[in-house]
DNA sequence: CGGGCATTTGATTTAGCTCAATCCCCGTGG
DNA sequence: CCACGGGGATTGAGCTAAATCAAATGCCCG
């Protein structure tokens, strides 16, 4: 893959961008993908429904949801370019989450049929998809520790480094980051209020760990003091 | 598979109790499986460890748990007779936590290598193993939906409702279970103490939803009161 | 300049934690 | 057969982190 060229497929200006050709095993799935945008909020994938289609996203962030029985959404996940959703499978079962826009999202959809008559003909592909969803998997029960134990100083503080973390690719400060994220919907991923977050956020900045420049933008000013804060567990 | 034979690679007398050989697509998969034992307490993987096995669980129960900085254990997630567990890849990478054995457990372990080889040959049986993983991850961000926004009360009422699930399948009397885990396992599993989760239990007891008739037994005296216990959210 | 929203800050309440004391099985040995 | 331990489980009495309720502030955008 000859960086700068264009992606025939998506029409994404700069192959790079284009999640799915940023794996050389996975190249063979490109040919079949379509583009399609969503606009902030716009559902892909609701709960319950069967799920029809497999993507990739390149641009914008999505999430995982789940509004339980007393009414509170809860954020199970966040989608980053480059990362799949759906299922490349016709009968893979009702979909267990939402997927939503967090904000403009562009995508590469691939239909179901095609992409599996694919994998039949590229099992480095379908590794490759098995590979990624096993280190998703390891990700996600990574987070299950802290939801069970972690302080809320832990959470928030986890959160901005981790983001920190996904920004510094491709970021022109290193220093700055600007959260993916409400004071709300951090508080549905963390498993907090909204107070709660814009508190622990406060004494952070209150002891020079951050900056709040305003808006959602953080300033880290103290990284080794955050990830130290991220670990504070009871 | 015709019920009833036995499974002649892992030495299980009936072919239905080899968790692997209950799905077709992954019959391929048996021809290199070879049998271990582990006894209560066993690490068969150890987080930071590069994984070199893969295996399939026929009898008993393992956790996959993670320790904390501050020293608390954390389970993030069971693993029942049939589950997979590791990695069918070489190079994943090293373990993202420990797994181990909660009482007896016998595995039909894969080599790596040869289990790779296959795959390519056999592309239902890695659709299968994807699509196997697809489901569980599902699964576990079920249980991040629990972590982050049940009561106590909840959790444990969850915990024992999952629980009589599993059970029901392989039991004479269909209301009385046995609990997998020790209250202080289950409190590591929750994200409680081990006195919150005994309280719950008394509470529900109280409340004639379930009897303690001692041990780790549990009997379901009313389903339906349990899983709206389940459901109490904050 | 002003309205509407997100965020911050403050006061109070509460669910679950901590610390501490039994209790209850259940196996062991006298 | 029964006293004696011992580890898991239960129960009790405060304490605390985070939730809830309520108000004030800041900020974006017309």
């Amino acid at each position: 893959m000859v960086f700068g060229k264009s992606c025939s497929q998506c029409s994404v200006r700069d192959a790079a961008l284009c999640g799915v050709l940023a794996d050389a095993d996975l190249a063979p799935m490109a040919a079949h993908g379509t583009q399609r945008r969503l606009a902030r909020g716009e559902t892909l994938i609701r709960a319950g429904d069967p799920v029809r289609l497999c993507a990739n996203i390149q641009r914008g962030l999505m999430k995982i949801s789940h509004t339980n029985p007393a009414g509170q959404e809860v954020i199970l996940g966040l989608l980053w370019p480059g990362d799949f959703v759906g299922t490349p499978f016709l009968d893979g079962g009702p979909a267990p989450h939402d997927v939503v826009a967090l904000g403009a999202v562009s995508l590469c959809v691939f239909a179901q049929g095609t992409i599996e008559r694919t994998m039949a003909d590229h099992p480095l592909m379908q590794r490759q998809l098995l590979s990624r969803t096993l280190a998703e998997l390891g990700q996600v029960r990574g987070s299950l520790s802290r939801l069970a134990r972690a302080t809320a100083l832990a959470r928030v503080a986890g959160f901005i480094a981790q983001t920190a973390q996904r920004h510094r690719a491709d970021s022109e400060d290193e220093r700055q980051i600007e959260l993916p994220l409400s004071r709300g919907e951090m508080a549905d991923l963390l498993g907090l209020t909204i107070e709660t977050v814009s508190r622990q956020m406060t004494r952070l900045k209150a002891a020079g760990v951050i900056g709040l420049p305003g808006g959602r933008r953080v300033l880290i000013q103290d990284p080794h003091a955050l990830a130290e804060a991220a670990e504070d567990h009871v």
